[in-house]
DNA sequence: GCATAAAGTTAAGCCTGCTTAACTAAAAAG
DNA sequence: CTTTTTAGTTAAGCAGGCTTAACTTTATGC
């Protein structure tokens, strides 16, 4: 363990208490909803992507094609999500969420917001627009950082 | 949706890009692992707070004594934790990490930390000070937020 | 001291995710 | 037009986590 600069100190401190924050109350959210953890990443992405055709599942999850069709089918029958033909390849089938699940994803995103809204209430008027520049430069960077990779 | 504050969108938009990276990370590691997630998080638990009855297991993870007692077991049979009698109540077990567990687990938060340095090398000399700032507001707000709850 | 409660363990059985293997159907290559 | 590749499905079977139910062992209440 080499030691850390100042600055790594102060975002490895924030990650911790911010990572056992937020893990609990979606791993408590997932688990009311009763899927399984990989149906609910399943409907996450969709949620950040749009749509998605099986074989993008299997390489983004790391599963077979045919775990991937089975997963799916769960989903389907329980109307999270709905399974239309791709009119260009007729072999192809892209998935996309129902508004039934559109609205769970939604309700759980809104549930991880509220710890930080609780927390936004007890920064003082001076502290806030300090938070809202660093975390302005630090989202910036980070997504310069995932442009390349 | 109401409309949120800028601080709390700013929040937000960092918690998203966080979240996203962070969580990718770990699960890739913890399959590397070998290890379930249950197992894995258990492992979690102990490098957090040094040790755990097993009732203690099964209220913090939501299952039966007989869950937690079988995912130990396994844990145990894997040399990652040692499980030892409370000598002042001889019916409870003490569960800690051995040093294989705790070398795999610090493995692990080490590679989810590189991504922040990463992060910290794409701030110019100006802002980092600022980060520091508020990242250390935000986690003293936070830890307040905790303690009561 | 004896009955009851509490901490863990073990076994049987269920459900889920995953894999491999065998298949269907559509597209691309030759 | 035939062969090969690609996208996805289905079925059989295994491994893991979880539950309930039946224990064992130690502590507590009266």
């Amino acid at each position: 363990m080499t030691k850390p600069l100042p600055i790594s100190r102060a975002l490895r401190g924030w990650m911790d208490i911010f990572m056992h924050r937020s893990m609990r109350s979606w791993m408590h959210f997932a688990r009311s909803t009763g899927l399984s953890m990989p149906q609910f990443s399943i409907l996450m992405q969709l949620h950040h992507k749009g749509s998605f055709g099986m074989s993008q599942i299997s390489e983004k999850f790391d599963i077979t094609a045919a775990a991937a069709s089975q997963l799916t089918e769960k989903l389907v029958q329980g109307a999270y999500i709905e399974r239309t033909e791709d009119p260009n390849d007729r072999r192809a089938k892209s998935i996309q969420l129902t508004p039934k699940g559109k609205e769970l994803i939604e309700t759980g995103i809104t549930e991880r917001y509220r710890w930080m809204d609780e927390l936004v209430s007890k920064l003082s008027a001076e502290e806030k627009p300090k938070v809202i520049e660093a975390l302005n430069i630090l989202t910036e960077a980070a997504s310069k950082l995932d442009e390349k990779s």
